[in-house]
DNA sequence: TTCCTAAATAACAAAATTATGAACGACGTG
DNA sequence: CACGTCGTTCATAATTTTGTTATTTAGGAA
């Protein structure tokens, strides 16, 4: 769970996770929304894979990353957990 | 929210506000739980306070640490927006 | 195989984070 | 005032993160 929080620091990667919440997006697709350069990106892809926020399934040449929702949930599940807002009291 | 985020990147920080949540405390008692040192938990709160998840409030010459629920439910409905559960669409 | 494209990895620089001991400021007491 | 306590700030070091360009890997097409 620690890696989730971590994932979720950056500003590029929950936009990352915005975008995949509306649809599944090749390393490029996601690309265009963003002027970094593409290491740099492929870097942000690989800390949301560490987290397990992002599956991925290579298509031919592209990849595709798919938001893993029940990682999303449980992350959720932590920071209401966190907030006491309910879950278990400690 | 971005400062929120980073915040609650750190497990020490995350378990400041755990504590918290129980009952607000002063710095030293929070002190009492981590075995890091004192300027080290400072700054930790000062990350806390940057992102207007906790409090202060001084009381002779200890400070009260108080979560501050409002910012916590509030990080809440940004996630849960994230994470497509609830809230607006975009 | 060769060429082209998509994406990851390598190598590296710059910046931010996390951590510490020492010094400092704020407060209450004698 | 001087002293002790509580907590922060200072100065610094080590580590991690973020970013770049250059290179490499993987797959499809000619």
């Amino acid at each position: 769970m620690n890696d989730v929080f971590e994932a979720l620091a950056h500003p590029v990667r929950r936009e990352i996770l915005k975008l995949l919440r509306k649809r599944s997006m090749s390393a490029g697709e996601l690309a265009e929304h963003f002027t970094i350069a593409k290491p740099t990106l492929s870097g942000h892809f690989a800390v949301l894979k560490k987290a397990d926020l992002v599956t991925t399934e290579r298509q031919g040449t592209t990849i595709i990353y798919q938001l893993n929702m029940s990682v999303m949930e449980e992350a959720l599940a932590a920071f209401m957990q966190l907030a006491g807002m309910k879950g278990k009291e400690r």
